[in-house]
DNA sequence: ACCTGAACACCGTTCAAGT
DNA sequence: ACCTGAACACCGTTCAAGT
């Protein structure tokens, strides 16, 4: 073992906006958001909590601003193979699995923090659609339409399956992929190029 | 001006579970949830806030979802003159302007908090679907589709508009309520009854 | 430049006490 | 039964101080 010269007293790592947000993101995804205080994550990041706002001078307000960002921000490539619509298929697929995997933060999604977190991808929607021969108007109502039932659909499921797992009496419990499937494609199937 | 008898000594209404909820909503509505503190609800009422969890022992959190049910609890009607897809553009405009119209509590909408609160809503729009011709399978898809697209839709809004107007340099501004009926429109358009 | 420690003004909630 | 008042364990954040 060769031992580093000038290395930190504490040895530990140099506390970064991006360690921040990293640890910010596993405490929200592993106890809920409400249990994100800055004084836990300073713990987290074995810190003051005070620490932090010498990288985040806005404070808390600052980081979940991060979170949304780091959740919401996922553009849509140019249509490839499977034609526009099988690339928004699977789009709207990984959209999803992001969502569900940080459904923690779903919250700050609907709120007016942070307005240009979601922009970008909404403009690569309709680029993607523009691409793909839809008409201008019809791609801006058509992205509004699909990232719009992304995120509500995924409330549905998080509503619906997050808790305890307990067997309803009348009705067999959904099987929340398929279902979004079934959705998506019904919402693609109105939209029509030319 | 006859005095009552047997009138309150501080002259004030008894407090009941309606009228805390009622005044929780219009301190979110008037000032955001964030805003929304046992403290302040209790002041509102002209009460001490500990007076409140006589009414709702499990506090805040039942709070919480009394608030959720409130807003989000809207069933649809069966389908009457204009057959069933005038009736689901009727209910969603009018559910789109509930949720603006309690935005601060969409948060609330996109957790796993009251589970049962969006059940009853969901369910007519099912029986609503039902009755106009679709069949179970795709009622059920239809359903989670258009509720979803409301909820998600609804947040793309209050992500864009609220807070101050400013004049963006390239697009002009979106009229979301044209903007929410053409996607509607396109929504539905892939439900297709028998 | 980067982090700490104490302090301030808040929270939600409990618990014994009042009427 | 219904409400109060004090208290407890937390919050986010400021600010002077350390290195």
């Amino acid at each position: 073992m060769v031992r580093q010269p000038s290395i930190n007293a504490q040895n530990r790592p140099p506390l970064t906006t991006d360690r921040i947000i990293e640890s910010a993101l596993h405490i929200v995804d592993g106890q809920g958001l409400a249990r994100l205080t800055m004084r836990r994550l300073g713990d987290a990041l074995e810190v003051e909590a005070m620490a932090i706002y010498h990288h985040l001078p806005r404070g808390k307000e600052q980081l979940l601003d991060h979170l949304v960002a780091h959740v919401g921000a996922m553009p849509a490539d140019a249509p490839g193979g499977g034609g526009w619509r099988g690339g928004l298929m699977a789009w709207a697929h990984a959209y999803r699995t992001r969502l569900l995997d940080h459904a923690g933060v779903l919250p700050l999604l609907v709120t007016h923090r942070n307005p240009a977190a979601l922009a970008g991808t909404l403009a690569s929607l309709r680029e993607h659609l523009r691409l793909g021969g839809v008409p201008e108007r019809t791609a801006a109502v058509a992205a509004h339409s699909l990232l719009g039932f992304v995120i509500g659909h995924v409330a549905l499921e998080v509503r619906d399956t997050r808790g305890d797992v307990r067997a309803e009496p009348g009705e067999p419990p959904v099987d929340w992929e398929a279902r979004f499937g079934a959705a998506l494609e019904l919402v693609l199937a109105g939209v029509n190029p030319g």
